[in-house]
DNA sequence: GCGGACTGCTTACCT
DNA sequence: ACAGGTAAGCAGTCCGCG
């Protein structure tokens, strides 16, 4: 179900528009079919006149030398490929004036020079307009790109020898991808519906979705800062705007292998592919295998259910020639692990049994491997990327592997084989290989399709093709938008150096070592049993900091002689007065904009569900980018690096809470305990919180909201570690050793217990009984690993990932990386990123992975430490000691 | 040569 | 390739000890 269909959007009754509608879609059907007859190419190019489409993607075209965008037209349900006719040429700019360009041989007589010109830039670093050479190639290659020899890596290594040292030779902007720097430059919206028209690329406007976007802009957003409505309504425009419904294959290939244990090397593709599934949105469902010789005479009967379809083939080629046809056809493809696996290994084995490259609809990259014509969308990149792990999946699943993602998302799991792929019989081969491409699509189907809407979203909101989008981290994301910001505003975009050279590093020291500045504050907290607990917090405290102070690179530290007085507390940074930093407006709207619109809307059961369905996906992009928002500043991996602007942030953090805890406590409430941006607050009256909230909006400027109520608290001693039992009885357990996903099942089995009885307790009064109850639990589990009666050694396995490879280990040995050895040692191939699942044993190094380990190796007492340790977090708030409870069971023992 | 105090490494978690 | 802060366990080192 889409939010709103393109229907909505010409309304039947509207003749005029359905007519236009109706001609240049039948014209557009005829030139395709035409270009498709005429093109070795199978692609599609747009005709003259394409319908409203949306802008999936954009490429460079080496062949055409020109940019190409993909459009999706969702009544064809086709990708539309629409080349650039605007003569739009690849540059970078230079401080170099063009006179001294052309003096340099190896640019002017450079096969891709083509020419210079001057223009003028707003250097937000100065806060000065200045004069920048721009220079223009033929080709993006020769800007940048090629190992040696390009532009940008000329203009340094020659300006000296030719003009000596009279300046320091700047080449900026030479970095951004041709097709960004076409879509930044044009100011296209990706994402967003075009249509052609007589041959040029135009936004379709929605009168509807416009009208939408003013009146929520005069009302929800009405005590907006001005200097914010015309970047609210920019993203507003983006949001508001339909969502596509993307017709996608998902496809998955079993290879053949000698070796039971090994994967074929993709680029090498030496063995035939057996098996492929082809799982559409649409229903369809089709399972394509070869017939082998080493499968001689038996049944091809499959049992799979009737609606879907299983193709025998004699032939490699023919089969890998139906799954091209599936590629060039299918608008979206989508794969678990594609780029390193599956379209990688389509690609090379396709070669070596004879295909032509033209006629293989891939296009291999290094790392990606894209298609000709559709939009590849590997599930497996867009999984690993932890803000999506974090944020939009609440890390539901540890291991990006397709059966982890799929049980804990889906609830579905792989089919489990007993034997090595070669060796399935045809049925089980395709069973196999089906379910695999059916939870593929899943994924991306299930809750109305919410990640395929997150892509679009996502595309739209970083100015990113949805293939980049799919694959890159947040922090391209933030990039991209900026940059294209830059673009717009015609702003040079600094290099990394020109920011730290001009703002500078540091000042604060770090609590932890190794760490560039001090960060966030944590209360201690009051250790015991608190009832009727509120917690306040900060919404989004730190972009609304990066809002609210005006923080970005150009604003701090600005060049201003009267802003020196504004003084950042607790450093000795100052903030710009005068002008609003392009990262304040663009994070701070999108801030107020998920706060006062998208998160509400998405919680509002008087909107039809779909539609609620469609701004909780808004607001799930919204959180990833915003949560992301401050620390990329300070992430040297990110090109507006400023460490000022990330450490200014914190401090002023550290100066809202400080400031609030300091104000509870003029009001009479007792701060139990509070993390960055948030309180605890015992037992507050509704008057205390109300006033408390308003002191903050009217001093801090800032949203200080009750964001959760425990009926009581269980506060340790240590900080980040924590329960907290709602008002209905559910349980919120923070940090503490019982939920975490490392230790044995046994101890947590327990600590589970324990949770469920804490839930029960309704006042302080029944707290004695609850006790009592908590001391069984303990004692029983100590009596079970005191007399050795678990079931399964399993339950005993402590469960940890190897951070990197083994042999990586050079300064010490962890426990789990000695039992990494020791399966290496049986010829496991272990790397990073694997689970060890290892059992503490009585004989030397202590420990073992589980599937070697026996029951009596197994040393008891180590787990009772270890259980001792995990409930003491929550015995010692309680009261209560493990040893007395301990001492107890042992008299009974005697008794 | 042994053991306790200490530091550093590593993982998992919180905001 | 977003940040810093905290907890915990273990590995390794240093130093005192007739």
């Amino acid at each position: 179900m889409t939010l709103s269909r393109l229907d909505d959007y010409f309304p039947k009754d509207n003749e005029s528009v359905k007519t236009e509608l109706e001609e240049t879609s039948g014209k557009q059907s005829h030139e395709a079919k035409k270009f498709r007859e005429e093109s070795n190419d199978l692609g599609a190019r747009a005709p003259k006149n394409l319908p409203p489409s949306y802008f999936i993607s954009a490429t460079y075209d080496g062949d055409a030398n020109l940019a190409c965008i993909k459009l999706y037209d969702p009544r064809s349900k086709r990708i539309y490929k629409w080349y650039d006719n605007t003569g739009h040429k690849p540059y970078c700019l230079t401080n170099l004036t063009p006179e001294e360009v052309r003096k340099i041989p190896r640019v002017a007589d450079h096969p891709g020079f083509e020419d210079v010109e001057t223009v003028e830039k707003y250097d937000a670093l100065h806060d000065r307009m200045i004069k920048v050479t721009k220079i223009i190639a033929k080709d993006p290659l020769s800007i940048g790109g090629r190992p040696r020899g390009c532009i940008r890596d000329i203009i340094p290594e020659d300006y000296p020898r030719i003009f000596g040292s009279e300046k320091e030779p700047k080449v900026w902007e030479a970095a951004i991808k041709y097709y960004e720097c076409y879509i930044y430059d044009r100011e296209l919206l990706p994402g967003m519906l075009y249509m052609v028209k007589d041959g040029d690329l135009i936004p379709v406007v929605d009168e509807e979705a416009e009208k939408n976007i003013k009146e929520i802009l005069e009302t929800v957003f009405k005590d907006e800062p001005k200097d914010l409505l015309s970047y609210l309504e920019s993203w507003i425009r983006l949001l508001e705007y339909p969502a596509a419904d993307m017709k996608r294959v998902a496809l998955d290939i079993e290879v053949y292998s000698p070796i039971a244990t090994r994967v074929p090397d993709a680029e090498e593709a030496p063995y035939p592919i057996i098996c492929a599934s082809l799982v559409d949105s649409e229903g369809k469902k089709r399972v394509l295998l070869l017939r082998r010789e080493d499968r001689r005479g038996e049944s091809e009967e499959i049992d799979l259910p009737p609606n879907v379809d299983v193709v025998f083939f004699n032939d490699e080629k023919a089969l890998v020639s139906e799954i091209f046809k599936a590629l060039d056809e299918y608008p979206f493809v989508i794969t678990f692990n594609g780029d390193d696996f599956d379209l990688r290994y389509l690609y090379h084995r396709a070669q070596k049994i004879g295909f032509r490259r033209e006629e293989i609809p891939i296009d291999p990259g290094r790392r990606v491997y894209l298609l000709r014509n559709g939009i590849h969308i590997d599930l497996y990149k867009f999984f690993y990327n932890r803000s999506i792990q974090v944020y939009a999946f609440a890390q539901k699943y540890r291991n990006v592997t397709l059966d982890e993602v799929a049980s804990a998302i889906l609830g579905k799991s792989k089919i489990e084989i007993s034997k090595p792929i070669s060796e399935l019989s045809y049925s089980e081969l395709a069973r196999y290989c089906l379910n695999d491409a059916e939870i593929t699509l899943e994924l991306t189907s299930y809750n109305d399709d919410l990640v395929m809407k997150l892509l679009l979203v996502l595309t739209r909101i970083s100015k990113m093709p949805m293939e980049d989008v799919s694959r890159q981290g947040v922090s391209r994301w933030i990039r991209s938008f900026m940059q294209y910001e830059h673009r717009r505003k015609n702003m040079l975009i600094p290099n990394q150096e020109d920011i730290i050279a001009v703002k500078g590093k540091t000042t604060t020291k770090a609590i932890i070592k190794g760490k560039k500045y001090k960060g966030a504050i944590v209360v201690h907290p009051v250790p015991g049993v608190h009832f009727n607990v509120a917690v306040m917090d900060f919404q989004s405290l730190y972009p609304s900091i990066i809002k609210v102070y005006n923080l970005g690179y150009q604003s701090i530290r600005c060049p201003h002689e009267e802003c020196r007085r504004n003084i950042v507390p607790g450093t000795d940074h100052w903030i710009c007065t005068k002008q609003r930093a392009l990262e304040s407006a663009l994070i701070g709207s999108l801030r107020d904009l998920r706060v006062y619109w998208y998160k509400p809307r998405s919680k509002d059961k008087s909107l039809p569900e779909a539609k609620r369905n469609w701004y909780d996906v808004i607001q799930r992009a919204l959180k990833v980018i915003l949560n992301a928002s401050y620390g990329v500043f300070g992430a040297e991996t990110f090109d507006l690096y400023c460490p000022p602007v990330a450490e200014a942030t914190a401090a002023i953090g550290r100066e809202v809470i400080t400031q609030t805890i300091r104000k509870a406590e003029e009001l009479g409430i007792q701060v139990l305990y509070g993390d960055t941006d948030s309180i605890f607050l015992k037992n507050p009256s509704p008057e205390q919180i109300k006033m408390l909230a308003e002191w903050a909006e009217k001093t801090l400027g800032m949203e200080l909201d009750v964001d959760k109520v425990y009926r009581y608290a269980v506060l340790s001693s240590r900080k980040k570690n924590y329960l907290g039992v709602f008002e209905d009885g559910s349980v919120d357990v923070k940090g503490l050793t019982g939920k975490k996903r490392h230790i044995p099942r046994f101890i947590k089995r327990y600590f589970d217990e324990l949770e469920k009885r804490l839930a029960k307790v309704e006042s302080p009064a029944e707290f004695e009984e609850a006790k009592e109850d908590i001391k069984k639990i303990v004692q029983e589990c100590y009596y079970k690993l005191k007399r050795r009666e678990w079931e399964d050694i399993n339950d005993l396995a402590f469960e940890v990932v190897l951070g990197k490879s083994p042999e990586t280990y050079t300064k010490t040995t962890p426990q789990h990386v000695k039992a990494a050895r020791l399966l290496e040692k049986r010829g496991v191939e272990i790397k990073a990123g694997d689970l060890i699942r290892f059992v503490k044993v009585t004989k030397d190094p202590y420990v073992k992975p589980v599937e070697l380990a026996s029951d009596e190796e197994i040393d008891a007492d180590k787990y009772i430490a270890y259980l001792q340790s995990t409930f003491d977090q929550i015995l010692d708030a309680l009261g209560l000691d493990f040893e007395k409870i301990i001492g107890l069971t042992r008299l009974e023992q005697f008794m």
